[in-house]
RNA sequence: GCCGCCGUAGCUCAGCGUGGUAGAGCGGCUGGCUGUUAACCAGUCGGUCGUCGGUUCGAGUCCGACCGGCGGCGCCA
């Protein structure tokens, strides 16, 4: 297949959108549309690093390249070589006029996305294995990549010792009701909702730790912001009060959100999301300002609930940059929450909240690090003793005060690429009505 | 777990009120076209009306049960 005498260089799309005209190249990758118009045939590629229109001329293109590039079926693997030329007409600006072109992999027809098939999310859902192959979902996942890799070098930078926790474990971290169990050779078990609990084992080793992991949830949620699994990232600092704590999370969301910004333009542009720099520090509002805030519009609630969906959408629309609701009362907050010393009502603790009405993020707070303290509230919560006794235990042996949060990686991105459904920003998403592909 | 809505062609949906053997657009397929980009033009294929049962001479349409999905709430990252 090599052409004789030429200087063909192997290059990814990307690398040959930069390249002066007249260059030869090879390319490898999909064919990700085609339009044969009679004497011209055009074949959209996409190699993983971008898109290059491939064009065949009748007179200019042999036969044989014109006969295989208007046989060539959609999503077929090719190796293609031929001259780079500019031209406005293409998409991003360049063309490659085919000279040489060879079907690696044939896809059977017809390719089961279409411009029809596309208005059901369904069926792109039940078909994910294939519809991930498109610019909007491949953008989004650039874009989670990247993310991720902000969020390592943050904690790298900053001294934090990656851990990972077991998915398999034998208590509940939040409420018992959302485990999903199973049979673990007679025993009962779950799977992990957080590292949370591992982490403060490890500060006591390694000072400051976090976790990038899944954890599952078996909550019911029919909502556009769950999944039943998902990515977290946790992180669990010794000696930090949930002062040092907000000032991690306001730290770790510029740097993360502000880099994946400036690196993933392109993708961002793709998915005609428009984002503003992230600015320190985040507004803070109390729970009780939300409430306030909530009954002034008609929302009421109990001083001790949850706060309402509403009630936090209507908060969050009135933001442009993320923001703590802080002060929230220990009835609405799991037993392991630290109080205030002025108000033991109120624990240290506090969610992280996207803008325009994507809402919460993030959770975090001080923890109890007093033995006697947290065996009260565990028996005080009803909670059954024995599963927490190696967390117990912990207080015994030098614990000092220590605060952590922990930031949902979907959640993040859904806000970041103002997506409808959080379903969007995993690979395979798995809710509530999916567990396949 | 609760409230509401929906299951008819590959996809989106009309038809159901007033029962009489099934429609549209898009897509697919075939052919045409020297600049395609959500192409265009011509032709053509396409259905166990979610499942089971009931009423009826006759059910996509009426009744019941079940299954599946969607939107929202509660709960949460």
């Amino acid at each position: 297949m090599r052409m004789q005498g030429s200087t063909t260089t192997r290059v990814t799309v990307e690398e040959c959108l930069s390249m002066q005209d007249g260059s030869t190249v090879e390319l490898r990758g999909w064919v990700a549309n085609k339009s044969d118009i009679g004497s011209l045939a055009f074949i959209l590629l996409r190699d993983g690093s971008n898109y290059i229109q491939l064009v065949g001329k009748k007179g200019t293109s042999s036969d044989d390249v014109m006969r295989v590039m208007k046989d060539v079926s959609i999503e077929s693997a090719v190796v293609v070589r031929g001259t780079l030329r500019s031209d406005a007409r293409a998409l991003n600006g360049k063309e490659l006029l085919v000279r040489d072109i060879e079907v690696i992999a044939r896809a059977e027809e017809p390719w089961p996305i279409n411009k029809s098939t596309v208005r059901s999310a369904s069926f792109l859902y039940d078909n994910r294995h294939l519809s991930i192959r498109g610019m909007k979902s491949s953008s989004i996942m650039r874009i989670r990549s990247e993310l991720i890799k902000a969020a390592f070098d943050f904690f790298y930078e900053r001294g934090f010792t990656f851990i990972t926790a077991p998915s398999i474990v034998s208590a509940a971290v939040e409420g018992g009701a959302t485990l999903f169990e199973f049979d673990y050779f007679g025993k009962r078990v779950y799977l992990t909702q957080s590292a949370q609990f591992y982490e403060e084992a490890a500060i006591c080793s390694f000072g400051r730790v976090f976790t990038m992991q899944p954890a599952f949830r078996a909550e019911k949620s029919k909502t556009p912001k769950h999944l039943t699994e998902f990515v977290m990232i946790e992180a669990e600092v010794a000696f930090n009060t949930q002062e040092d704590n907000m000032r991690l999370q306001e730290e770790f969301l510029t740097y993360v959100c502000n880099r994946v910004a400036e690196k993933r333009r392109r993708e961002f542009d793709t998915l005609g999301r428009k984002i503003r720099p992230v600015e320190r520090p985040f507004p803070r509002v109390r729970y009780d300002e939300v409430r306030d805030t909530a009954m002034k519009h008609g929302i009421e609630f109990e001083w001790g609930e949850d706060i309402p969906t509403e009630a936090e959408r209507l908060v969050s629309r009135m933001f442009s940059q993320p923001f703590f609701i802080t002060d929230y009362p220990l009835s609405a907050r799991s037993f392991y929450h630290m109080c205030r010393d002025d108000d033991p009502r109120i624990t240290l603790s506090a969610d992280l909240i996207a803008p325009e009405g994507f809402g919460e993020i993030a959770t975090g707070g001080q923890r109890i690090h007093d033995y006697n303290t947290l065996l009260e509230r565990i028996r005080s919560s009803n909670l059954p003793l024995e599963s927490f006794r190696w967390y117990l235990d912990l207080r015994r042996y030098g614990m000092p005060p220590h605060a952590g949060f922990g930031i949902g990686v979907e959640r993040v991105l859904r806000w970041l690429c103002n997506l409808k459904h959080i379903r969007a920003t995993s690979l395979f998403p798995r809710t509530i009505t999916r567990a396949y592909p």
